[in-house]
DNA sequence: GTTCTATATATGCACTTGCAAGCTCTAAAA
DNA sequence: TTTTAGAGCTTGCAAGTGCATATATAGAAC
């Protein structure tokens, strides 16, 4: 691999950081300055519960969000506490915990959605012309390519 | 402004804070791994070092960097305990600091730059092909429109 | 010149995060 | 069966962050 980097590379590098960083604090002081609490909280519970059952591993959970794993140990703490969701030990695998969202977790999910649809429509949605949304999530899309064996 | 968001907007959101999470991470964990400080130490010496007199007023580097008034300040703390800038008081302006970047800071910099370069064509500019980087970079670009009068 | 408002920076406190290490249980190896 | 490796989760501590507020100076209004 040469030592050089292309212009165009440095570019999108930049704005992909500034846009990003940029778009998600304006979308989460929109909540904020609605009473809810931040994003990750939501993470959890639209996870929870798009599964009819309304119950995950926590393990499955944290596989499917970007936490590190004392991150959503301590986030579920804060959860708990709330009473949004519950820990229960999963009669399967005495290791495991399964996370359970109580109906005033789905309720908070629910009341911030509106104003969460919203915030990402006025500070993403509305810069984006017909076609561009899709153009850019296809783009984005390519830079997720799972890091399988980045740890040598 | 209707309550319903499309399909692709939704979309660009969920990839736009995934890649961006994604890259970030994986770039700042090569330079962790090279035994280099995080990259909003970059960000501030970027700043410093490409001004030929290695000087700038804190409120500058403040307006230029994506970093909250008081987390600057702590950063700037840090950077000064290393050696890497020194805080000036403004002649012009008493209540202003001048900020310059030592040469043990320059030096830093430029031995963050082949590391950090590298991290960024492995994490991003690798998965994209001829042109997409700065389609990318474009529409991302659309994202960025300063927010004036965001603060009601 | 005094008062009032705004700008530039710093800080105490509570909360969150990262790291390293711990506990408990599972599953595979011996 | 015992040992060993490791998966899943938690926690103490140090470091970083957000919030509200404090200090100091500048500039405008009076």
């Amino acid at each position: 691999m040469t030592d050089t980097i292309s212009e165009s590379t440095v570019q999108a590098w930049t704005s992909l950081v500034r846009a990003e960083q940029t778009v998600f604090a304006r979308v989460e002081e929109d909540l904020k300055r609605a009473g809810f609490p931040p994003l990750e909280w939501y993470d959890v519970l639209y996870e929870l519960d798009r599964e009819p059952s309304g119950v995950l591993p926590q393990a499955e959970v944290q596989s499917r969000i970007m936490l590190a794993q004392y991150n959503l140990c301590r986030l579920i703490d804060r959860l708990q506490r709330e009473e949004l969701v519950q820990r229960q030990p999963s009669p399967e695998d005495g290791r495991s915990n399964l996370l359970v969202i109580t109906s005033k977790g789905r309720e908070l999910r629910q009341r911030m959605w509106p104003v969460y649809s919203q915030a990402i429509n006025a500070h993403l949605g509305s810069h984006l012309g017909a076609g561009e949304a899709d153009k850019l999530a296809l783009l984005l899309g390519k830079l997720q390519t799972v890091a399988v064996k980045e740890r040598v």
